[in-house]
DNA sequence: CAGCGCGCTTGAAAACGTTATCATCCTGAC
DNA sequence: GTCAGGATGATAACGTTTTCAAGCGCGCTG
């Protein structure tokens, strides 16, 4: 009240602790001790301040609080997008845990690999207070705005790669990638192919592990077939595949474009999984109802997220540099995968 | 460096303007000057300010400037969720257009229905300092966090359905639905069957346009088959319809179902769309290359959170109400729907 | 029974880091 | 020599928490 008739501006500042003190007839430390519970205050006085927050209809000023806090309850996460099935679940990860633990999560979506760019949009994000920052490092474009990252704030990186100088939650590609390349090969595949996503690094833990397992069984390595994030692309280099007749296998880089591939393999006449196997990477929920039902390796994103979480929060509260936390995924063998057609 | 001498907290509190005043030899307004540009500096003196930000990695406090500004540059976003594809697309939308307006999301999400959880979810939220509101309200749980917030602060809701009072950002389902089984029925179906998303209020858009639509035409409305938010359930629901020989038609409430329901019809032998059609609704990415391609509504979700932000930031800048802004979603039609077999 | 000290409440004042306001100083033009 | 106007600094906000000191009641001790 005192406010608004104070300043012309129409943004109504809603009312501050003063006018609650003065309505309740108490002092402004009171009416705080009553709101964070620090300090015990006298029954009497407690609810007449109670009453008096209620008749305002007062609310904490956020900007004040973390301005004397220092820092505010709050998180940033840069991240490549949102709407892929990865970012999505592991986003959904960081919310769950930063929630329950009282943090709001800030997002920024690092669309540009442009470097003018990324570092404006870091500067947006670091306008803000916050207590550390969470950068989805599944692609290029957020692995250079990591590097941007100021030092001294708490920073998490959250990726199916390996480790790079910050505390890392991390879904094991390589392993995963192995795993299912290895299955494809025991069910007496000559070779796997693999169709690749947009990479973090130079190299990604997807196209590391493949090619270690055929390496290793001594298979033939052939050319990488790079992709984007559209299904639309996986479609027409599964049409490309079908022309092929020496491809059996192929190992996608994720579930969306596993499917495109299926789709572009079957209209070129190439069933599945009787000519060619398919294996896709992720656990997309669609990948359950596929048609035919889609061989794939789960991840648990979510729990990344978590993980990711928890380790920002150790980081702010403890100060040490917590354990970087690793958790394998899952092969789920369905009906897209299969022994190779004698011939 | 003077904060973190004189505080015995391990939290470095970075470098302050007063700090960068101090070593630049200026006073701390013309540090602002410089920052913010509000006011002409002498070129010599903003050279030695803008050395002295480089040399101390300073950065401006954003509480403090919040707290003076009365308002923060952020916006907060309230969604049931941040994995399913309206729901990502949507924020999608909402992010862009907020980077590029200079704001930063936090998105919080409510998970529960029930009052006391919204409540504090809610209040987790608005205990930071934003300049608005949007509310995904395509659940029940949105809906009831948009009653909770307090009057007095800048709300734009986003969703499917019919306006509530605030300013909205509307994808009209119930024109969508109505087109869709229009299609349906010009193709010779008798009727359409319906499975149902979860709705936001108590009957969707979604489910009135179709039955609108089965009743202009004359035909019989069947029960409406209610589903979650998984494909499996569709898978389920599609078994169920495929073990009734009268349907012929199915539109879905979204695609994810609509996969899932043709993925059960296929196990129980009918083919789609030779014996039954099947049509979806949202345009998700998986269903152009489905087997068969799913025929579609397709939503423009990232197009609706860019109108509810700029709505937003109308109400957040020019004070009055901006207009309503509303889009009808589009046909189209892929291979899952098709006449009726002659029997 | 008086005096002392302790713990519980409370209020005054300072601090957090920034921008806005106002007065002052300087420079240049008439 | 005077006046206008641009550049600059001192000071006051912004709304909260923290620190410090003081008031008060009570039990213990001499």
């Amino acid at each position: 009240m005192s406010n608004a008739a104070r300043r012309g501006r129409v943004t109504t500042r809603g009312p501050a602790i003063t006018d609650v003190a003065r309505v309740a007839g108490v002092s402004v430390p009171t009416v705080s001790r009553v709101i964070t519970g620090s300090t015990p205050v006298r029954a009497e006085k407690r609810e007449r301040v109670l009453a008096a927050i209620a008749q305002l209809g007062y609310r904490p000023n956020g900007a004040a609080r973390a301005l004397v806090a220092g820092h505010q309850k709050a998180i940033a996460v840069l991240t490549g997008g949102t709407t892929r099935y990865g970012y999505a679940s592991t986003l959904q990860g960081i919310e769950e845990a930063a929630r329950l633990a009282g943090y709001i999560v800030m997002i920024t979506v690092i669309d540009s690999e442009e470097p003018a760019l990324i570092s404006s949009t870091v500067d947006l994000a670091l306008a803000h207070p916050v207590a550390g920052v969470i950068v989805l490092k599944f692609d290029a474009a957020s692995v250079k705005a990591l590097h941007q990252l100021p030092a001294g704030l708490p920073v998490v990186a959250a990726s199916g790669g390996r480790s790079s100088g910050v505390p890392h939650a991390v879904l094991d590609d390589t392993a995963a990638a192995s795993q299912a390349t290895e299955y494809l090969l025991s069910l007496g595949h000559r070779t796997v192919h693999h169709v690749a996503i947009p990479a973090a690094g130079r190299r990604s833990g997807r196209v590391v592990g493949w090619r270690k397992a055929l390496e290793r069984a001594g298979a033939e390595v052939p050319e990488v077939l790079q992709s984007d994030w559209d299904p639309i692309t996986g479609y027409r280099l599964g049409q490309q595949l079908a022309r092929r007749e020496r491809v059996t296998a192929v190992l996608c880089g994720n579930d969306e474009i596993a499917m495109g591939v299926m789709r572009g393999l079957h209209e070129q006449g190439r069933r599945v999984p009787d000519d060619v196997s398919v294996v896709g990477f992720d656990g997309h929920p669609l990948a359950a109802v596929a048609t035919p039902a889609l061989t794939t390796v789960e991840q648990d994103f979510v729990g990344l997220g978590r993980r990711a979480f928890d380790l920002l929060a150790g980081l702010v509260n403890d100060q040490h540099p917590p354990q970087n936390s690793l958790a394998t995924p899952r092969l789920v063998i369905r009906e897209s995968s299969g022994p190779p057609s004698v011939r």
